[in-house]
DNA sequence: CAGTAACAGTTAATCTGTTGAACTATTTTA
DNA sequence: TAAAATAGTTCAACAGATTAACTGTTACTG
């Protein structure tokens, strides 16, 4: 491909994305609940996923330090949203799982935010949006790759 | 569409975006000099595509209030990176532009993250990257719609 | 088996980004 | 000309992130 050509697709690729990061996380937002951010919104969806984790699994999907998800997690705990329990196993670990309370307001907030995006993948005829997905899942895989050989494994 | 197809396509587009997110801005990340955040780049990025602009723009863009715009500007004026100029006929506005320091840093730091992510946009097909981009573009126009709809404009 | 490595998680200090309310200074407008 | 609107700043408070030092637990090794 033309190095041109390259050079306007990544600027645009890269215009793209801050303004669908932007303004999406604007709109998800907008379905929270008053006391919770989306990221904390995105935990409890993981948590919920995998039907309990650890710190050290989220910590490494979200790309933080251990100790970013200590702090977020104790906001949740306090919130009580999530529980820690301490595994009789091998004590160092602590799994975590969201409360009834938890899993209730998770649920409503999720089926805002399906609702939402919902309306907009409507707008699309189903061939385009099977493609986009596809494109879209591909990406993910690269950006992973790229990540493994980067950071190493 | 079917409903159920629908919630399928939709759990995928929230999961994939997530970590799209994630792991795309930890590699933009890595790009980064070393007392600079992506946020910080990204509002370089738009003062020199703009070749100037004011802070009340920068929030409407960054969907932020206009106080966390004078955060980061103020850090980035600190580090030299950016001027302010008071407009001598609205003496209310601030122009914002880059220093020459400034400008050099954020080429520099372009031309990697170009790099980067064109060393991803390769691994398309040119016709599969063009489709792409055209359902992410009109993607951006129907989140922007919905942020005019719901924010009222 | 004792002693060291490695691991899971926490704490504390510090920074960045964000909000919201109150404020200053400067136009606009009625 | 007085009131309203606008551009930007300040401040307090909080969420999220990093780094380094730490606790407690388990695994490994000589």
């Amino acid at each position: 491909m033309d190095s041109a050509l390259i050079k306007e697709i990544v600027d645009k690729y890269l215009n793209l994305t801050f303004s669908i990061e932007r303004n999406g996380g604007q709109l998800i937002k907008c379905q929270m609940g008053n006391d919770m951010t989306n990221d904390q919104h995105y935990i409890l969806r993981y948590i919920n996923q995998k039907e309990g984790c650890t710190s050290s699994e989220l910590a490494d999907v979200f790309n933080v330090n251990k100790s970013a998800i200590t702090a977020i997690i104790d906001r949740l705990e306090k919130k009580g949203f999530i529980q820690r329990t301490r595994d009789e196993q091998d004590r160092r670990v602590v799994y975590l799982t969201l409360t009834d309370v938890g899993r209730e307001l998770f649920y409503e907030t999720e089926l805002r935010i399906h609702q939402l995006v919902s309306s907009f993948i409507e707008q699309f005829e189903p061939d385009e949006i099977e493609r986009f997905i596809q494109t879209y899942e591909k990406l993910n895989q690269i950006i992973l790759a790229a990540k493994d050989e980067m950071l190493g494994e």
